[in-house]
DNA sequence: TATAATGTTTGAAC
DNA sequence: AGTTCAAACATTAT
């Protein structure tokens, strides 16, 4: 489910209950929902892979994870880790993690980290890379404080597009095809947004779970790459690496 | 049916 | 004290 451009979809597909009043509350969260009865929604927003919910004071963070899922005006079978009640409809989430953030969302979030932010700011993130030179740019780019909304698609497909290999090291990538890098991650992930918006993601994945490559069609290298050992495709001969 | 996968936090172990 | 690592959480498609 996740990767920042999904939590922009649920953002934009939830905005009916902007400024709606919470009639029930429930779920199976740890968190105390008996407090949200009558509270109002100021509005809702995203950084990153974080949904947030925003009520005066306090804001609700839900982070989908690995398998979290949400209904709109909709329920599965499975019970709902929360469920927000309106007078006209209903949201529901499921297995998916629910905090309540008591401190000013504004402190909590660097919104120049998020990808899918206005305020993304390439050079911020330019200089944050510079800080981790020893660092695997497959590791950088899942770092979410530098590439906040970026997943493992993501980062397979913008180190395809990009021609790097996913093991190179942020200090030996020339400063030019680090700039592309911190580009394309931006411009491939509204790319996401648009496909995934039209169910078409899948098809238009080049290297993420493909089999060969797309561009000289030889077999992908298919590895656990990085100390976040998160699976990597990538080209041999057509991804340099940088070590 | 067993496996693997768009993710993150926690706490034990070193 | 700082780093690393496995475990935990939980769902669904293949």
């Amino acid at each position: 489910m996740p990767e920042g451009p999904s939590i922009v979809i649920l953002t934009e597909a939830v905005q009916e209950f902007t400024g709606q009043t919470v009639i029930a509350a429930g779920g199976n969260t740890k968190e105390d929902i008996s407090i949200l009865d009558s509270k109002r929604i100021i509005s809702f927003k995203s950084w990153g892979k974080h949904f947030l919910i925003c009520f005066d004071h306090f804001t609700i963070r839900i982070h989908l994870m690995l398998f979290g899922t949400y209904r709109i005006n909709e329920q599965k079978p499975s019970p709902a880790r929360l469920s927000l009640k309106f007078g006209s409809g209903e949201i529901n989430f499921y297995a998916c993690s629910v905090k309540f953030l008591t401190d000013d969302i504004n402190k909590i979030y660097d919104w120049t980290a998020d990808v899918m932010n206005d305020r993304w700011s390439p050079r911020k993130a330019l200089s944050k890379l510079r800080k981790i030179p020893d660092a695997e740019i497959c590791d950088a780019l899942l770092e979410q404080e530098i590439f906040s909304g970026v997943g493992n698609i993501i980062k397979n497909e913008v180190l395809f597009r990009v021609r790097v290999h996913p093991e190179s090291k942020i200090n030996a990538i020339p400063a030019t095809k680090l700039r592309e890098i911190v580009r394309q991650a931006r411009i491939y992930s509204f790319e996401f947004l648009d496909w995934k918006k039209a169910f078409t993601l899948k098809k238009h994945w080049l290297a993420h779970a493909k089999r060969n490559c797309a561009n000289c069609g030889r077999p992908l290298t298919k590895t656990v790459t990085g100390r976040k050992k998160r699976r990597s495709f990538y080209c041999l001969n057509c991804q340099k690496a940088y070590l």
